[in-house]
DNA sequence: GTCTATAATCGGATAGAC
DNA sequence: GTCTATCCGATTATAGAC
């Protein structure tokens, strides 16, 4: 979501989920033992990358809650820097399937208006309630080393263009100037991932804030409230 | 930005500064060797802070910026704790008071669309081109240590609430529910503090960014576009 | 005020036993 | 696969010279 290259612009639903590496976790492959302790560790560390951030979570930290030794990451991974990238990758797959996924149920006859509240629950679920992995991207991308950032930029813009379809749909054949949708785009996703910094679940439901988000961002705060 | 504690809101441009404490950088002190070097530390602080993130910057790094040694920071701060702290308080002091300065200088009978424009812009301004210290407080807060974080509430609150003021200025009567406008004042933040993943100068100017922004809020990506 | 020197701890990473 | 043991550099912080 930082990124200000411009990519091609897929259709919203037409590609796979891309990449998805021999590591992905959520690929189904036949379980084993290694298997089973990679994910462990992939899972311990977006937990713990979420709540302390990337620099304060030491790999002690993370093989100490799996109940394992330091040394013994290094079987699974190579550096600290590879269990991060893992981590930031599999962060934005799984927002990336579930925003599109949201969309395909809708058919192809959706309403734009209803793409978008549709899409913006999606988001926000992933970010608040279902995934470690993408939480743990939101708040720890900006403070990874540049090299991994880099690494990480085309998923990232391919996730984007994603919100730049929706957002192209939804706005009048007038204005529809590049330059004018990246404004909208970083104005919502901005927004949305600001979420992070004060919800904690219990004041309110995730579908509600993405209800009044999706208002705000369709209507403005002047507009006609209409839900 | 982060806080959910309510707190009372004073009328804008009603409360002095608010605390500005001994160590205030931005009070015109008589100039000394000691409080120039601390002024120096600080500076540099703030803009490695904002740059490299809380935990990646060393009191060696800050130091060898400075010109100096690291044993030589702990004449003037007591510990990295006391210096980040430093650095979150004037962060938050300076965009507070240049907000506020923007409103009162408006006058009492300005619009209430005014006063949000003119608010939205001088916070961005603060954010992206004035102060390495608010750029910082916002990019590392959600890392520093929970202690710090914690004491550092209080005067989040203060600055949350005039824009609570300046929203609720805005809206119409009906709903006027405070948590409606929490959401609205979450949203509004979220929005204008993720300027700092993407905003690089040179692009656009921070003026530009701050009026597509504040039409974005006020009317929506559906709404008329009026500038 | 700033320096040097150092204490005490912790960090990522490696080698080899089991 | 996981553990133990260890290397080695970096970190915060302190003590005392100048």
């Amino acid at each position: 979501m930082t990124s200000m290259v411009s990519t091609p612009v897929p259709a919203i639903s037409t590609r796979a989920a891309a990449s998805a590496g021999s590591g992905d976790v959520a690929s189904a492959s036949p379980t084993t033992a290694a298997s089973d302790s990679r994910r462990t560790i992939l899972d311990t560390a977006a937990r713990l990358f979420r709540k302390e951030g990337y620099a304060a979570v030491s790999l002690r930290d993370i093989s100490a809650a799996c109940g394992m030794k330091a040394g013994s990451l290094y079987y699974h991974f190579a550096s600290k820097d590879e269990i991060v990238s893992e981590v930031l990758r599999i962060g934005v797959e799984r927002v990336f399937a579930e925003v599109r996924a949201s969309i395909d149920a809708l058919g192809k006859d959706a309403a734009p208006e209803q793409v978008f509240r549709t899409a913006v629950r999606a988001h926000l679920r992933a970010l608040l309630e279902s995934h470690d992995y993408t939480s743990a991207n939101i708040r720890i991308f900006g403070h990874v080393p540049a090299q991994i950032r880099a690494a990480q930029l085309p998923l990232r813009d391919e996730y984007e263009a994603v919100w730049a379809d929706i957002i192209a749909r939804l706005v009048p054949r007038r204005k529809k100037r590049s330059d004018e949708l990246r404004f909208v785009r970083f104005f919502l996703l901005g927004a949305m991932n600001g979420t992070l910094d004060w919800f904690h679940a219990g004041h309110a439901s995730v579908d509600e804030v993405a209800q009044r988000y999706a208002s705000l961002a369709l209507s403005g705060l002047l507009g006609a409230s209409r839900d």
